[in-house]
DNA sequence: GGACTATACGGAGGGTTCCTCCGGTTGTGC
DNA sequence: GCACAACCGGAGGAACCCTCCGTATAGTCC
């Protein structure tokens, strides 16, 4: 459930300051939770009140952990980007090369779909600040998907010239396509086109297509 | 000040049902432009109201005229976008073609400046039905576009290799620049540059750049 | 194990905004 | 000039925001 780089403060600065108390932690936790639902409901504008509410927790605590509506957001965001990312080396180790990156690049489009609104809301709340967030955010990605395609390329399960870019591109634009036309049955096949469209062509390739068997939303 | 396509109903639908009575009619457009003001000054969280407050109106009335706050964002976007048009023959009829041209330009980058929340507004509160407002619009713009770009072209005071969309997306796409650099100055320049470009290799070329004497904003 | 303190918790409360509802007012057609 | 449909205003209940402070508890030192 929890990620283990994100017992962090609530800022982005790394300042070494005392740990957070064990009940801190809990509600921090549970607040973030509570937090991602709402947000994947409601938009980032849900209310604060029913996240404290859902977490179990007074509204004090929830201001506490996180001052500012923006601060929270941030916060879900990087949360939801850690999962993300720490999910590509424990899906190399469980599958083989290919199944993993497919399993990986459904996760993501949860991860896109989440963050809908969560990025514009962080640049019209920061300003300029929200620049060196999304760098980060990006290159974390980057990296993961880097990882998965590798070893698949690696294995001969995916075509060499395909570059991890390319995979987080065209799945978060087609989210955003997918999103727009309210229609998730679309999403599925296309997302089962570009998997196939990235095997296609590999050096060890039988290719039938059997991306469906993903782990549905 | 009205411009004359504006006296419709609320929503979208032609019907022809009757007219606003007198008093209704004078509190829709003092509504109206009391929304532009704080819109723009507040993006379209504002208050509404507030906005009744300025119109010098209850809030019923408000409500009775637009009941949902999208449907109130979407009358002041059209509403925008009526008076961007209108001013195109008028300002044809006024100034010579380039200086039409550019006076309307200006314009415009007050009109992108003024929607700036409103798109996403309206994308996220009437999902796929907001397309065909944008359609209509997009349509709306390239004809005023077009109207004084050919005047100019056919004066021989704009380069006759430039399309009606060149402008209208360079324009757009420069005061979204702008707008994160929160730099005014910087608009003015990129403006006058865009001007000066859309007349360099005109026929009457004496291209000396005069784009100073515009209405500032 | 007991006591002490920095840290964290909860929720009451004052202020703002949202939206509805209905008694009173006014424009319009006859 | 009259009657009525159309319109107006703003009180009021609900939801939300954010702050503040008395109370509870985890961690520490003896």
């Amino acid at each position: 459930m929890g990620t283990q780089a994100t017992d962090g403060r609530t800022s982005g600065s790394d300042q070494p300051c005392r740990p957070l108390r064990a009940d801190a932690a809990r509600n921090r936790e549970k607040l973030l939770e509570a937090a991602t639902e709402v947000f994947a409901e409601h938009g980032t504008e849900g209310s604060l009140e029913e996240i404290a509410r859902r977490a179990g927790v007074g509204v004090g605590t929830l201001y506490r952990h996180f001052p500012t509506r923006a601060c929270l957001v941030e916060q879900v965001y990087r949360h939801s980007v850690d999962e993300v990312c720490a999910a590509a080396p424990r899906l190399l180790e469980q599958l083989d090369p290919f199944d993993a990156l497919a399993t990986w690049v459904d996760g993501f489009v949860g991860y896109v779909s989440r963050k809908k609104g969560m990025t514009s809301a962080l640049r019209e709340a920061m300003g300029p600040d929200s620049d060196a967030i999304f760098a980060d955010v990006h290159e974390r990605l980057e990296g993961a998907a880097s990882l998965l395609l590798g070893a698949a390329q690696q294995a001969g399960m995916a075509r060499t010239d395909a570059e991890p870019l390319d995979i987080l591109r065209s799945v978060s634009g087609m989210c955003m396509a997918a999103a727009a036309s309210q229609d998730p049955e679309r999403t599925k096949r296309v997302l089962a086109l570009v998997l196939d469209g990235l095997r296609y062509g590999a050096p060890a390739a039988e290719a039938s297509p059997r991306t469906e068997n993903l782990a549905s939303v």
